[in-house]
DNA sequence: GGAACCCTTCGGCCTGCAGCGAACTATTGA
DNA sequence: TCAATAGTTCGCTGCAGGCCGAAGGGTTCC
């Protein structure tokens, strides 16, 4: 019986306290590195790793590779749909998606400081988003955001330290970093720490 | 973190595959005898037993004695709700309750087969309710029924032999018995046997 | 009362798996 | 080019828990 097996298995990668406790963190909707996750979940590196790549095997996590990090992420609603009901079976309200509220009212700071130097969460969105309507930014393949001509004058504008980024040497200029909230892109890489800067400096 | 422990048990106890069997069978909607789940879920009786007693306490489950059998059922919609996400999930469509058409083709045939001689299903449900609404049963204790006169006078009527019913030793009269569509006690003992049979009779 | 049956509890065996240490790869930044 | 960091793979250990045999209530029916 297949689905007897497929029940059993599903329900047994979520039964382990440390996997338990990885599911509930991304309960949030964010996408949360290996690291952070092992810390959670209270065990080392290694364990959270293998952990980890069951899950994903078993389509309950969506991985994405970011440079050094790995971020993992609910695979889908789905995915989070069932772990709320198995909660509500144990009498412990799950976190619906609104109780993310917290965030709101620190939403760059808080995810600056997680996300290196560059802006992220709600603004750091809004400020990608407004780049790309206004023509100042188009997506260089699949990791990289490419400044447009209009983008550079922009830049300049309101004065962003574009030479300087450029001079930082090995690093990327403008990378796309995944974001938690909306699952979208926003700016990293030399370009989103020169704009953060500058938005800094501005108050 | 309570809550993850909390999680993490329920997930736990659907992890086993001898215990996700048992649910998917619940999963119809009626109660099933230990035997019958320590079968499906190909166990001895002993383990099943151990099984469902950790299913019964975690409120996954609820049991009700009626004789020598024990019938357990999902304890709440909830729970049906929560295994049909993690079925979704496991690419495997969860049978809805309107899955359960099948039996409608052939409700008493079926159920008395599985419960012993007496009217069971929807007929049995549908007897024992035009019984009591025209005042010829009520319910005698929490396990029991009480045939009033006019009971007895509808039954001479119809051809029921209730003096064979009457005279079966130790057998009890009217029992209620669990009928596992409707959540309803209908009648068994005795009684049940002989009214069946008058049906039968009749045809 | 006795036999048959259903279910449960107890004790012991054994497997599966979570956990860690060590070693290895990949990416980043100087 | 080299060191630091993030993550993975491999091999081993130890424990939790599933499983069954044996034995003990409860209920039903002859």
């Amino acid at each position: 019986m297949l689905s007897v097996n497929a029940l059993s298995e599903v329900a047994a990668l979520m039964g382990d306290p440390a996997r338990a406790a990885m599911l509930q963190l991304l309960m949030d909707g964010r996408a949360h590195t290996a690291s952070e996750l092992a810390l959670t979940a209270g065990v080392t590196a290694q364990t959270a790793s293998g952990h980890l790549s069951r899950m994903v095997e078993a389509n309950l996590l969506a991985a994405r590779a970011q440079g050094r990090n790995r971020f993992y992420r609910l695979a889908s609603p789905e995915v989070a749909h069932a772990i709320e009901s198995l909660m509500a079976l144990a009498g412990q309200r799950a976190a619906p998606a609104s109780k993310t509220a917290a965030w709101r009212r620190d939403p760059d700071l808080r995810f600056c400081r997680t996300c290196y130097d560059h802006l992220a969460g709600q603004v750091g969105i809004a400020v990608t988003d407004s780049l790309t309507q206004h023509g100042h930014l188009e997506p260089k393949g699949p990791r990289d955001w490419k400044l447009t001509d209009s983008g550079e004058l922009f830049c300049h504008r309101i004065g962003v330290d574009l030479a300087g980024a450029r001079r930082a040497g090995s690093r990327h200029f403008a990378r796309q970093c995944l974001d938690w909230s909306e699952r979208r892109p926003h700016i990293s890489g030399a370009l989103g720490a020169a704009i953060a800067d500058t938005f800094f400096k501005k108050g």
